[in-house]
DNA sequence: AAAACTCTCAACCGCTAATAT
DNA sequence: TATATTAGCGGTTGAGAGTTT
């Protein structure tokens, strides 16, 4: 890796460092110096304002950098070393359903930073999907995209692939149009687990955070497979993910958030959410799930405030003919 | 052995939202 | 209310390590 860069500095940032001068900052990998420093100020003197800490630590640095050092770095509660088969499947699973919202994927992962699930999904998992994609996508879009309850017409089913598909399917609802693999094969093969949400009867006490949506799940059970041996590319053993609704998803309670927004949400109204059947034509006859149990909202279910992510609704319902009745429910 | 290529991941950048002044 | 500052996020970059040719 990079080596600390002690030349490297940066003015451009405003220092009220001994009557506002502008202090140089450096910039670059941290040296194993910076690094003491850092983490004996945080130890001692525990988190507050950024600028402050670098400031007070006497690090050259910004307040940004140092909360991202001691964020992906320094924190002592993170994980090191490499992922998981577990945390690489929940991975792949909370990102068909979140996207590229890393940081709420990493908030599900203990001791993982959003970076590093980023850094992952971008040179691993992305690659693995691509591969597992090509190798048997020989298909197109004549495949008709509501047969998608048998997993025999899936396009897409050979090997690894076609836990994939199954997976996406499951998880419905793909937040990222630009990157998720599982936007297109959503688009291509229909979501049969896209909730509908009235989106014309906005309410703003009806926001459903996403945060209460997706659980987090317990690494020490089995998550979505009977069997994680091996590496993600090897997934002959593992029991696809639309059958795997019906494994163990330890699902702690969940916080529902009422009050935040991001720049990434949207808020809809669920008030009255509910989710279109399609009678027959759906995936669920595998083990059903009822969604309070799946994602962890209990009570917090009918009338609570939901917000989503920046879903197309429209967009997508437009292209969905036909959803299934989301009768979730964990065996 | 060495050049070319690929991969990994730490760190930066630019942006928005929240908060303080 | 307007402006400045701070926190936090996702996208992107690029150095260095590893691998292939």
């Amino acid at each position: 890796m990079r080596k600390p860069e002690h030349n490297v500095v940066m003015g451009k940032e405003k220092v009220s460092n001994g009557g506002g001068v502008k202090a140089k900052l450096r910039k670059g990998l941290w040296s194993p110096e910076e690094d003491e420093k850092l983490m004996n100020y945080m130890v001692t003197n525990g988190q507050g304002c950024w600028s402050d800490i670098a400031r007070n630590a006497g690090l050259q640095r910004c307040g940004k950098s140092c909360r991202l050092r001691w964020i992906n770095y320094l924190r002592p509660d993170l994980k090191r070393g490499a992922f998981s088969p577990q945390e690489e499947h929940l991975i792949i699973h909370l990102h068909s359903i979140l996207g590229n919202r890393w940081s709420q994927i990493a908030a599900r992962l203990p001791g993982r930073t959003d970076n590093e699930i980023k850094n992952f999904w971008n040179s691993t998992i992305k690659k693995r999907l691509k591969n597992a994609g090509n190798t048997t996508t020989t298909t197109t879009t004549s495949s008709s995209p509501n047969n998608s309850d048998s997993s025999d017409h899936h396009p897409l089913k050979a090997g690894g692939a076609t836990v994939f598909m199954q997976e996406y399917e499951v998880a419905g609802v793909c937040m990222d149009s630009s990157s998720s693999p599982c936007s297109s094969l959503a688009t291509q093969f229909g979501n049969p687990f896209i909730p509908l949400m009235d989106h014309h009867q906005h309410n703003n006490n009806n926001i459903f955070d996403i945060n209460g949506v997706v659980p987090m799940f317990n690494l020490g059970h089995e998550v979505g497979v009977e069997t994680l041996g091996g590496a993600l590319g090897d997934y002959g053993a593992m029991k696809p993910y639309v059958m795997g609704l019906e494994n163990d998803l330890s699902v702690p309670g969940l916080e529902v958030n009422n009050n935040t927004t991001s720049n990434y949400d949207k808020n809809i109204s669920v008030n009255d959410a509910h989710y279109l059947s399609n009678n027959n034509n759906n995936n669920n006859d595998h083990g059903s799930i009822k969604v309070e149990e799946l994602v962890g909202v209990g009570n917090h279910w009918q009338g609570e405030t939901f917000k989503m992510g920046e879903l197309d609704w429209e967009g997508l319902l437009a292209n969905v003919t036909s959803l299934p009745y989301l009768d979730f429910h964990l065996e």
